[in-house]
RNA sequence: GGCCCCAUGGUCAAGCGGCUAAGACGGCGCCCUCUCAAGGCGCAAUCACGAGUUCGAUUCUCGUUGGGGUCACCA
């Protein structure tokens, strides 16, 4: 039979990367057996309505290359996949469970509830006191006359113990007094997110669920409700929590489900900070999963190589800390690898806001990839460029380089007049400054280390001397070097 | 608090009764080197604890401790 997994975001306006990955291994799992990964957006809750937030789900899918077979936008033969399309659907699944007595009216008002909750004892936490469950039929055909509005509940069995098998974590077995009677059907006659879910991933076909580990127990919930119906219960796949790290009030380190707290965890917050879709998802498929065979001990996967990879065998059981440290370093291993039109693209924006012309692109890509592990680092480590300061003349002493004042000021005395007649490539540069150092027995260093210095005005630059003085040009070069060696006095 | 789950270095983690306990990130050191990176080489760092089972436990069982999740007319 063919795999059918789906993700089922809820129109939050928000991508969390815990959702993310979980659609990552929707999308695996299915992909990885020929099957088919299927959209339907959970928007149950009138109360959390979000302009535009479905376009966040599907601006999210796309940028992280996980293309659903059916869905909303794409439509698909089990349609339609938006629950809020779907509502007239459930109410007679609802009724159908009254009818065979596994689910029933309860007429309990918000106060009563409430007030169960406020008389439980200190720290007694209590679940809804089957209030309405045994109710006579001719109290039920009373109120339902008058109008007293109502909910449907689920009618758990109150003894024994059920069992069911996930793949991940094994058999799981839950007391069947820790289920309570849950609502079906809300009083504004919509259905649950936990009913709809159910009736959604049964009359869609869906074959295997994929979801967090919070649901490992409630599921036995789940399963009562497919056994009531006499639907085949899915086979499940929990996946373990993505976690934070932070530091309390008190300077302990503590570790907790990730959140705001920790940095961005929403997907295009990180993609605003540079971090590419790409990178990312290569990221979220690792924590939580190992791949194994000829992918052992390997790191950065495409796509379509985690399509081949991907294991549920390989899935986890323990939480994972989410590592910034290492995303990032993913990230610049994407940087690295990539062909020039690619890095071009990504850097374009922040050469045009440099004022940088085509001539160094090339040159620039040269020296900027294994130097930034995102691209919003260009503007930094490119300033030099444009802001030239009376800096420290202390930087032109240089130890490993025996750099000092003195040499500084002789050595640019002297080749600053051969650079103002020589041509202005980097071979020429460079066999201009060696060649000259080679004369005068200096260490290339000794001569590189001051005019590097003159030129960019900053100890740190990306590439060397002739790289920086080739991305100012001459005459900004001659302009700055002329100026250091006046200061130099 | 009840219930459920989890437990290998700082982090991600391999391991599935016998190993010098992989690999990666990060850290540290060395090399390369005009700075910073990248790259190369190397080092430090892990089986939470206590009982069993076994000839032998990281691995199996139980307990302890620790962590997480869950107990809605939210999804």
């Amino acid at each position: 039979m063919k795999i059918r997994t789906r993700f089922a975001p809820s129109p939050t306006g928000f991508m969390h990367v815990g959702n993310l990955r979980t659609a990552l291994y929707e999308y695996l799992t299915a992909k990885h057996e020929g099957g088919d990964f299927i959209l339907r957006i959970e928007d149950t809750d009138q109360e959390r309505y979000v302009e535009g937030a479905t376009d966040v789900i599907y601006n999210t899918l796309k940028t992280a290359g996980l293309t659903h077979d059916e869905g909303p936008d794409i439509g698909g033969d089990f349609g339609p996949y938006v629950q809020s399309e779907r509502l007239s659907m459930y109410k007679p699944y609802a009724e159908e469970l009254v009818k065979a007595g596994k689910a029933y009216y309860c007429f309990c008002s918000k106060e009563r509830l409430e007030d169960l909750k406020k008389n439980a004892k200190e720290g007694e936490v209590v679940g809804y006191d089957r209030h309405c469950r045994d109710l006579p039929q001719s109290e039920i055909d009373e109120k339902l006359q008058a109008g007293v509005p109502y909910v449907i509940r689920q009618k758990s069995p109150l003894t024994g113990e059920s069992t069911y098998h996930d793949c991940v974590y094994g058999d799981i077995t839950i007391p069947n007094e820790e289920l309570d009677d849950q609502v079906l059907i809300k009083a504004d006659g919509f259905p649950t997110y936990n009913f709809a879910n159910v009736i959604d991933d049964h009359t869609m076909g869906i074959t295997h669920v994929v979801r967090g580990s919070e649901y490992l127990s409630s599921t036995p919930k789940y399963n009562a409700l497919y056994d009531a119906f006499g639907w085949e219960i899915p086979t499940y796949i929990h996946l373990p929590l993505i976690m934070g790290k932070s530091v309390d009030e008190e300077g302990k380190e503590v570790v907790s489900k990730l959140s705001k707290r920790h940095g961005s965890t929403g997907f295009f917050d990180l993609v605003n900070e540079g971090f590419l879709p790409e990178a990312i998802m290569n990221y979220i498929a690792l924590l939580g999963w190992c791949p194994a065979g000829e992918y052992e001990n390997r790191e950065i996967f495409t796509m379509d190589e985690l399509v081949k990879a991907f294991d549920i065998h390989g899935i986890s059981k323990s939480p994972s800390v989410f590592d910034y440290d290492k995303l990032e370093w993913v990230n610049a291993e994407y940087i690295k690898n990539m062909d020039s039109d690619t890095f071009l693209k990504n850097a374009k924006p922040y050469f045009d806001k440099l004022g940088i012309g085509e001539g160094s692109y090339a040159l620039l890509e040269e020296i900027l990839k294994p130097r930034i592990t995102r691209f919003t680092q260009i503007e930094e480590k490119l300033a030099f460029l444009n802001n030239y300061e009376a800096f420290d003349l202390s930087l032109f002493e240089h130890k490993k380089s025996k750099s000092t004042l003195e040499t500084s000021k002789a050595i640019l005395g002297d080749i600053i007049p051969v650079l103002a007649e020589g041509a202005w490539d980097r071979d020429a540069i460079t066999n201009a400054l060696t060649e000259y150092a080679a004369a005068h027995e200096y260490k290339n260093a000794l001569v590189m280390w001051p005019v590097r210095i003159a030129a960019a005005g900053v100890a740190v630059t990306p590439g060397g001397c002739a790289e920086v003085l080739l991305l100012l040009g001459k005459d900004e070069s001659m302009r700055r070097l002329n100026e250091a060696f006046k200061r130099l006095g």
